[in-house]
DNA sequence: CATGAATGAGCCTTCATTCAT
DNA sequence: AATGAATGAAGGCTCATTCAT
């Protein structure tokens, strides 16, 4: 996403992007990639083997723009495990609306697709290990520590997939008040 | 699934069920169907008006069997409220693996259609009320009821979509630990 | 059409009639048909050996109700030629509104199928051989007949299908307008 | 018509209005236009958006090849009115093999298409002004133009569609005699 | 006199893919 | 670096027709 995307490859994968969170990979079609893009679906076949080459990249772009990125993002700021975990949900919340669908997609995609589970395995380890060294900060032992992790991974994963509605609250504090619960 | 149904409109219900969890809306094609429950695809516009309708009693099927049965099931159970919550959690245990995956491609096809969102907030406000319900038996009060609700909740939804490994634990040990700090 | 049919069979043809005139001889389906009737398609078997022999009742109904009656309503008529000729348009007016779009439907049917042009041959033949009889009235001879009972002919046939706007008369006076000019 | 097309958009529209005048607008179905043309039916819709935009462009070439051009032609002539009237008749006359078929098509298609009765208003109100003109060239007044432009636009419309025999005359013939009644 | 259920053909449309230019 | 044009597979829907009951 962010700026149009400079050269042609970079383009067909920003829109594929888009496709592929708004309607996960069978959404992901060259022909309405190709009429989103003013340029003729032939021309695709010049920047990929196929379609299954497009799906590759697309994948390729999430790990480095969504995920590398944002673990570098919160490992430079300071302070102790707490703070940084508080602002971990600052910047997940910040940056849900453009990762969270397209991080569900993908996980959708992964229970259909080996190959793409394999790929979410490396990243949601990756994930975990941060969460398991933040919590690790202030966390009884270190099964304490694997309960917290597990638990906000899900909060960040599950909520959004959750339709109930939370009574007075709004969705965004409802999740803050579980995140509490676990930080306490 | 379970047995094979009897009723011509029940198998096709039963096999788009199948399709459904295993690939979202979008694979439940009537020709594939009807390929595999060896009848000509013309036949199944005699069962439905068109392949809206199969969707819409695919959704009418998971709420019956599903929601209503699943919630019944716990509330004839006795005891107080952490024991319905850890018989909750084995019945879930249970029947995940074949509940679970019809839940999330309903959750990731209510992210993409209103009237689906409509149906989901129904059921997931009554499943948040059972959780409220035996959480209130024991929490400290209304705050805390709802989040350890909502990390129940998230748990469930969110746990079987992540695909980190749990070091040297299992995943079902891992979830219990989690649902146990939620518990304490 | 008038009353509702009295046996099965009649109300086939009556709703068959319908859609004929509306829709031309290919809008003749069963299943629609067997829809607005209440009944299941399958019984339409046991009235029609098929589709075709729907159709060669359709036929046998248009020449019997509106050429047959028509003609002898303004047969029974009496007064000279130029009377019966003036009766006749008005009762054509009368009648057009469920008559005319029939008539056309065959007429356009025919020039698809030789049976049916077949049999609206000898229908336009008596139309015909009427006309030149009230026109053989007054008329100068019978080249004189010939002409005025064709042009009226061609009044009737092709007005409707004319969708030309007449200044600021109606439709009906441009058309009485045009026979007095035949008649005078 | 006529010539091969040179473009493959002009042969799907060639083959479209053959199959538009022998069997009306239900009759234009791609795949068999596909086989005639030796082509796969997938390739129409580069050509096409959908079956919608043929029929419109159907009408197109029939407006623009069929009216326009033959209203040119006649306009073209030099002479009084009768001499153009008899110029417009012999043309009519030779032209109406390819021309009235589809003519006839397009007015049965009217009866049942709103848009399609809009534009065959323009065309027939133009066809109605162009024999008003040559009528006001010898008729005793306005209203005398009005019946006898009506009268030959009728015989125009009306005869093809009417089955009758004439006596010992050909049908040809007979239309020339009423026409020249209608000039008289 | 019908109904429930099914078949098979025909058609419309969408796409991934290919290829010559 | 792309376009115009085509193919072929896949899938949705409508019907005429059949047949057991």
């Amino acid at each position: 996403m962010a700026r149009t995307a400079s050269t042609p490859r970079e383009s067909w994968v920003g829109e594929g992007l888009r496709e592929l969170a708004a309607g996960g990979p069978e959404a992901v079609r060259i022909e309405p990639l190709a009429k989103s893009l003013g340029v003729s679906k032939g021309s695709f076949y010049w920047h990929f083997t196929d379609r299954g080459a497009l799906l590759g990249a697309l994948l390729d772009a999430w790990e480095r723009t969504y995920v590398d990125d944002a673990i570098a993002q919160v490992e430079a700021d300071g302070g102790d495990g707490r703070t940084r975990l508080r602002d971990l949900f600052g910047l997940a919340e910040a940056t849900s609306a453009e990762l969270l669908p397209l991080d569900l997609a993908i996980r959708e995609w992964a229970r259909r697709d080996a190959r793409v589970m394999a790929r979410l395995t490396r990243v949601d380890n990756r994930r975990m290990d941060f969460l398991r060294l933040l919590f690790s900060d202030f966390a009884r032992d270190a099964d304490d520590v694997e309960a917290r992790s597990l638990l906000v991974f899900c909060v960040w994963v599950g909520q959004p997939l959750i339709a109930a509605e939370h009574r007075n609250r709004s969705r965004r504090d409802a999740v803050r008040a579980a995140l509490d619960f676990v930080l306490s």
